[in-house]
DNA sequence: GTTGTATAGATGTCAAACCATTTAGATGGC
DNA sequence: GCCATCTAAATGGTTTGACATCTATACAAC
């Protein structure tokens, strides 16, 4: 520890501050999700920085999907879907391969979660969706591409269910990174088989909103796929 | 639908390009995270970009906390921790007031996983930090001040016992957007009382390793701590 | 009215230069 | 030989200015 309180001088950039600067004013809701940024030749005159430092600032708020830039048009402030700012985790995510390792548990608690206040928020709509999907996966369980892709697309479903934005948005992340394990688990039909009868027990007690009940189906099903998973991988 | 299989014909920027190749030379284990990357000067030779446009791209990286850049040393891989990977989660939370609602329930979504997994995985030295802590606060219980701020440290040992970085750094941000409500319920003494009731029945239950009671101790927690904030919210 | 075109204004990119900071080697004293 | 100090080179930080490219709008032609 240092000899005091002390702290390091403030030597913040020019850039961050110009960064911070403009999602002060989308924070405070001075600047609303679709309108339009100051061009840049009015903002550099307001925040006194030359365009290129407020470019780079811009090109980071882009980059993590706060800002859009049009070419020609100007530069918007974006939707601000929790599923298109978390995006770029994704990639990061991919930079660490310790973080990889823990994914599955992280997975596990987000989507046990999930399926719980789904249980709880669930409307007709989206049951009769989980119902349609049900179907359709048992017709595609002889497709391994097909079933894989109505596999995502029944999970979503799930997630959407629990009307809760910033859980949707963790779970889109996870779960894409989580795409390549389920490559490899799908692989055997007896695999989908077994899917199948855990996806059926799954919506059965999303029907009757019964969220323990549900939060169970999801872990046995999630068990089981990586049951399927270890597997797999000790037979290489 | 449009006529036939057209698609957008692809007219990405050179900033996304540049940021891209750089991102892909993290993945693919080319740069390591403490390594130094090319001086600016020869990456503009490299990729063929020009110096600003090139500084967009780092721009973007080092403000999502992949690279890190000092001035008259270099731009190096950052060390990649969690922790900095989830911040852009603090800015989605302050962006969307419909997040905000449901931060107590990812909240008590994330706490009840970790604490599960901190049942499985603690150590001796955690257990004893937590009892370290557990008396601290029973002796505080009289200081608002200095209870909250044991209370987050207890919190966050937990966490840590959890062994997985990614929760972890979850929690950092989520709980950090909480640290205000806390503040609320933690003014009335009693709660503070009830708060360290609950947390006994916590360390006990880490201590012989039940992930289960581990859980629910901590679900009970957060309940009380959730009605408490209700009614000092009514009370007003 | 509809269509094509001109135009103004916006972002995208590049070039060159200078500033600020850090690093490492050279230098000199001991 | 060792150490502190100075210095120059390397590197990121910032600015100015220019040109390219795209978008939306106004307007003229039909």
């Amino acid at each position: 520890m240092t000899a005091g309180g002390l702290t390091p001088v403030a030597r913040r950039s020019i850039v961050s501050d110009a960064r911070e600067q403009i999602t002060r004013l989308i924070v405070s809701g001075a600047l609303k999700p679709g309108e339009k940024l100051p061009a840049e030749r009015q903002l550099i005159e307001l925040l006194g920085v030359s365009r290129p430092t407020l470019r780079e600032g811009i090109a980071a708020l882009t980059a993590m999907g706060i800002l859009e830039a049009r070419q020609g048009a100007g530069t918007f402030v974006s939707d601000l879907d929790p599923a298109r700012i978390v995006e770029p985790l994704v990639l990061i995510v991919n930079l660490n391969s310790e973080v990889l390792r823990e994914l599955f548990d992280v997975r596990r608690i987000l989507e046990s979660g999930a399926i719980q206040l789904a249980a709880e928020h669930i409307v007709d709509d989206e049951l009769a969706e989980l119902h349609r999907l049900l179907s359709e996966l048992r017709a595609a369980r002889g497709s391994l591409k097909r079933f894989m892709k109505l596999d995502i697309e029944f999970h979503r479903t799930i997630h959407r269910a629990s009307h809760t934005e910033l859980l949707i948005a963790l779970l889109e992340s996870v779960g894409h990174l989580a795409s390549e394990s389920r490559a490899v688990t799908s692989q055997r039909p007896a695999v989908r088989t077994q899917a199948h009868r855990d996806h059926v027990g799954i919506v059965k007690a999303l029907e009757s909103r019964d969220p323990l009940a549900a939060r169970e189906a999801m872990l046995a099903h999630l068990d089981h796929m990586r049951n399927a998973l270890d597997s797999a991988l000790d037979a290489r």
